[in-house]
DNA sequence: CTGACTCGTGTTTTT
DNA sequence: CACGAGTCAG
């Protein structure tokens, strides 16, 4: 038998063979953190684990699956059985909580079609409890659904009380302490009638199995090994289901960063990381400081930018490569010019041969890309976007999955309300009464057919019933067949809602045809809300697969990436650090750990874009005295020392009424310049 | 009770 | 400026 693991740096060796003590790897950006894991599993596997008593807990499916493939890849090249990795249980503490419930659900008054409501879905839900106790109108201005869902998320995934939130995270809500908890009860039995869970649900349900007696001992007996990947961003509620699936740490190992912590608007506490060692005594903490990622150029960078955080684990990642070109500075006069330079760069660098695909731009929030993907299309070059706003959202896409809900789970109030209200004459009102009916008679559609409504609204309705109840009959019937019935029944709904009927009904195809990846309806369903197509490129599947295109991410679907090129655009103080998160130390060393993300998955050339002028005045970074936006406060003086600063010469005239006067006839001289230049 | 209308507010990141 | 909440006429 060969070894399995050849050529491991000592620090990595000492993650992979260490015993079942608890472990805690603290991995650098770059450092061959997944690679260490992989080893680790597969050192596990050699050791005799049996696969389906590994649970690997990772960040997002798709670093579950690569993940996966990474481990059958290592241990067939090693001559192992390799096959046995199907059988690991691995994905999001989300997916995992899921899969924990289809099995235990029964026992905890689940049937086998519980729906999972994405959060959306469980805003509206959670606005029909808070119409229902008239909060909207006996207050003034009572929190919005998306405010009370926020605040009930924060309760349930820090672990804290509803009057600590409400003090320390949203304080102009203090008043309504007693209603929201009104509230939140009322949300938790709609959600019990309606036979669904929202995200916190999947982690709180799992938590409650683990603190029952009988039922924890035996989740707890299912697994030998607890593998977490991306440790520095999971919530406390995440921290005790650990605790109480592996009490004493035996077979416990944690990953992560505490530099590239950047979630704590969903409840993450960098505090897990660093106090694990305390949690579990006896703990072994293994560091991983040698990149294998990034020029000596850009680490130098990156370093000094993280040094500057006011606390965090003391690292100096180094590297053995040699070059030492310096990352590069970039000021634009504003966001067109930007896009100018960053598509010159962009081609360049394919000239040079570098793919479009190894190259990525990154930005803080969706919407900074959209004046780039206007000036790409414009420019035929092809691009994929991750992050944002999802293909799942449009709200005729929701529209024809609801339907879909709606034939797994008649309870399933959000879909049935959604469905109903499309028809014309039924509004929140009756569509309520009709799902409360269904409710009472078993699921059974057909009360509708003497119900209450409109003659033409019963009409349809009474189709409508028809239709679902043969649906639910017809087990066999493929999703994309199921879909295709739906569709035909929805048509004409759409058309009298929406404008731009056409690149609707196409996307609507486009997900009768996406249909045909799941094994059937639970699964698309559960699937759609637990991780839903996130990129063009997911959606357009296997054609586009050889194609070449500019990746285009937001920082935060950045994580766990690398590009050999990387733009990080927009740095302007508003944007990074954002000016909703600047109230204090905590918020802004945040945001410096995202600018810290977003500089470290660049491998070989890095970019910092800065536009100084921006023209929407209700967004976009504030300015100063004379109009200017500040470059991102993350950039000080001795970061700026390992840049190559340089400033885009207008290639256009500016903007007659946002007149600049230096640069104005800056730009005339150039002009006149030019004339000479070839 | 529904659907068309007006008025005012707040605005990121995602499982 | 876009969306949600509240108002009013059928």
């Amino acid at each position: 038998m060969s070894s399995l693991s050849p050529d491991l740096n000592p620090s990595q060796r000492a993650a992979v063979e260490h015993g079942d003590s608890p472990l805690v790897v603290i991995a650098g950006a770059g450092t061959g953190k997944t690679r260490t894991l992989v080893h680790r599993v597969a050192h596990l596997l050699d050791g005799g684990i049996v696969p389906e008593r590994i649970l690997l807990l990772t960040f997002t499916r798709r670093a579950s699956a690569e993940m996966l493939r990474r481990l059958e890849t290592t241990l067939q090249q090693a001559g192992r059985e390799f096959s046995q990795t199907r059988r690991i249980w691995g994905g999001t503490f989300h997916a995992i909580g899921t899969r924990l419930l289809r099995v235990y659900g029964r026992m905890l008054g689940f049937e086998p079609g519980f729906t999972v409501l994405d959060r959306s879905d469980a805003e509206d839900l959670l606005d029909l409890v808070r119409t229902e106790q008239g909060l909207p109108k006996s207050h003034k201005r009572f929190p919005r659904k998306g405010t009370c869902l926020a605040i009930y998320s924060a309760v349930v995934n820090s672990r804290r009380s509803l009057h600590a939130v409400l003090v320390e995270d949203f304080p102009w809500c203090r008043d309504f302490e007693d209603e929201l908890k009104k509230l939140f009860s009322g949300f938790v039995d709609r959600k019990e009638d309606a036979q669904a869970v929202d995200y916190d649900d999947l982690l709180l349900f799992w938590h409650a199995l683990l603190e029952d007696e009988e039922l924890g001992q035996r989740v707890r007996e299912r697994f030998d090994c607890v593998l977490v990947d991306e440790y520095q961003d999971t919530n406390r509620l995440q921290a005790e289901i650990l605790q109480r699936l592996a009490p004493t740490g035996k077979g416990l190992t944690v990953v992560g960063d505490d530099a590239q912590s950047i979630y704590s608007f969903r409840a993450a506490t960098v505090r897990n990381i660093l106090d694990f060692a305390e949690t579990f005594p006896g703990t072994t903490t293994v560091k991983l400081e040698e990149n294998y990622r990034s020029s000596p150029g850009i680490l130098q960078l990156t370093n000094q930018v993280i040094s500057e955080a006011s606390e965090g684990i003391a690292k100096v990642l180094w590297s053995a490569r040699s070059d030492e070109k310096k990352p590069r500075l970039v000021h634009c006069e504003d966001e067109e010019e930007q896009a100018q330079y960053l598509i010159d760069r962009v081609l360049e660098h394919r000239e040079q041969g570098l793919l479009l695909k190894e190259q990525a731009v990154l930005f803080r929030t969706s919407h900074h890309s959209s004046l780039l993907e206007t000036e790409l299309s414009r420019r035929n070059i092809p691009f994929v976007k991750y992050g944002g706003l999802k293909f799942i959202e449009a709200a005729h896409v929701k529209d024809l999955i609801a339907f879909l809900r709606l034939v797994e789970n008649p309870r399933d109030l959000v879909a049935g309300c959604r469905v109903l209200t499309l028809l014309p004459g039924i509004g929140p009102q009756r569509s309520r009464r009709l799902m409360d009916a269904v409710l009472r008679h078993a699921g059974q559609y057909d009360v509708w057919n003497r119900s209450v409504a409109p003659a033409d609204a019963q009409q349809r309705l009474q189709e409508l019933a028809q239709l679902l109840t043969r649906l639910r009959q017809n087990e066999d019937l493929p999703v994309s067949a199921q879909l295709s019935q739906l569709r035909t029944f929805y048509q004409p709904l759409l058309e009298e809602k929406y404008d731009k009927v056409e690149p609707r009904v196409r996307e609507l195809e486009q997900l009768e045809s996406l249909a045909g990846r799941y094994t059937d309806r639970t699964a698309m369903i559960t699937e759609f809300a637990l991780d839903p197509p996130a990129s063009s490129e997911d959606l357009a599947g296997e054609p586009h697969l050889d194609e070449d295109y500019l990746i285009l991410s937001t920082i935060h679907s950045a994580k766990g990436l690398e590009w050999k090129v990387v733009y990080t655009i927009h740095a302007a103080d508003g944007n990074i650090p954002s000016d909703m998160s600047t109230k204090n130390v905590a918020q802004i060393d945040e945001e410096r750990r995202l600018f810290y993300v977003a500089l470290t998955r660049a491998k070989d050339w890095l970019y910092v874009c800065c536009p100084h002028r921006y023209y929407h005045h209700h967004r976009g970074p504030k300015m100063d005295q004379h109009g200017y936006a500040q470059l991102t406060r993350f950039l000080s003086q001795p970061a700026l020392a390992k840049m190559e600063i340089s400033t885009v010469q207008p290639a256009h005239p500016h903007r007659p009424d946002q007149p600049h006067a230096g640069q104005w006839s800056q730009s005339i001289r150039q002009r006149v310049k030019s004339m000479w230049d070839d």
